[in-house]
DNA sequence: GCTATGAGTTAGCATATGCTAATCGAAGCG
DNA sequence: CGCTTCGATTAGCATATGCTAACTCATAGC
């Protein structure tokens, strides 16, 4: 997938449980894009079989599109927490730089990374554990 | 700064070091590029003042070129470690990755990293001593 | 019923990056 | 000397992304 349409995909997976129903104009609004680049985009999505568009306009994830979110924005979430983890940034600006890393970043980093976040969340239960006695 | 045009400036930077004179075959095969686009590429570095090019066809980088070369190398490095140490891969994915996210992440998630890898390797230290007690 | 508004699409453009094919110029070889 | 080869450049193309302007279409209000 595109580094563009993973972040749409994220976006209409996001605005979805936000808003319950998800058009183009939310989409841009959401994006700061154009109607016009969100309406193209969107044709693109269609064409991957990612998304479908009701005849009211509203668009849906199909189920491979819903598979593909839920993969994306796990990562991301993934990738953020390690931001601030690691680097002590605020959440914002983990989640802007977790959006692009997390598209270029390769799978053997992405997993090591989430062993490094498993493991430093479980010392860090341990570690409270400790404190509690 | 372009993206690309960080990674013809490292190259530039690191074949200097190792061939001793550049030109723009040598970073065409470097990078698997077409010289076309190395040519390209180097009109586009001439105009910005990054680069010199010799009547030779000899690739000089200006002293504002070396600058930024030694920042993008060092940020490079830096990242490079980080995530040998903390995603435990290979020092090839590494750099490769490396060199991606050097672009994209934010200065001050950079700013992070740095301190977090500097921690960490006195830390190192502090252990190798002890155990050497 | 006409018009204004909102949503979506299309045409045409711009930038960043890459490619191949063709060409130019210099250098080396038979 | 003429041909080949090498290095550099140019023209023309392709893809990914974004934009504005202009259009369509449906609906809501007067």
């Amino acid at each position: 997938m595109n580094r563009s349409a993973e972040d749409y995909i994220r976006t209409i997976y996001l605005l979805k449980e936000r808003l319950g129903c998800v058009r183009s104009v939310d989409i841009a609004k959401e994006m700061s894009f154009s109607k016009a680049s969100v309406s193209i985009a969107m044709s693109n999505l269609r064409k991957k079989n990612i998304i479908r568009v009701k005849k009211n306009g509203e668009i849906e994830l199909t189920p491979e599109g819903i598979k593909e979110a839920r993969i994306i924005c796990e990562k991301h979430s993934t990738l953020s927490d390690f931001l601030k983890i690691v680097a002590n940034v605020d959440e914002k600006t983990a989640k802007e730089d977790a959006r692009w890393i997390g598209h270029y970043l390769s799978a053997s980093t992405y997993e090591g990374i989430k062993r490094f976040i498993i493991a430093m969340k479980t010392k860090e239960e341990v570690n409270h554990d400790f404190q509690g006695i």
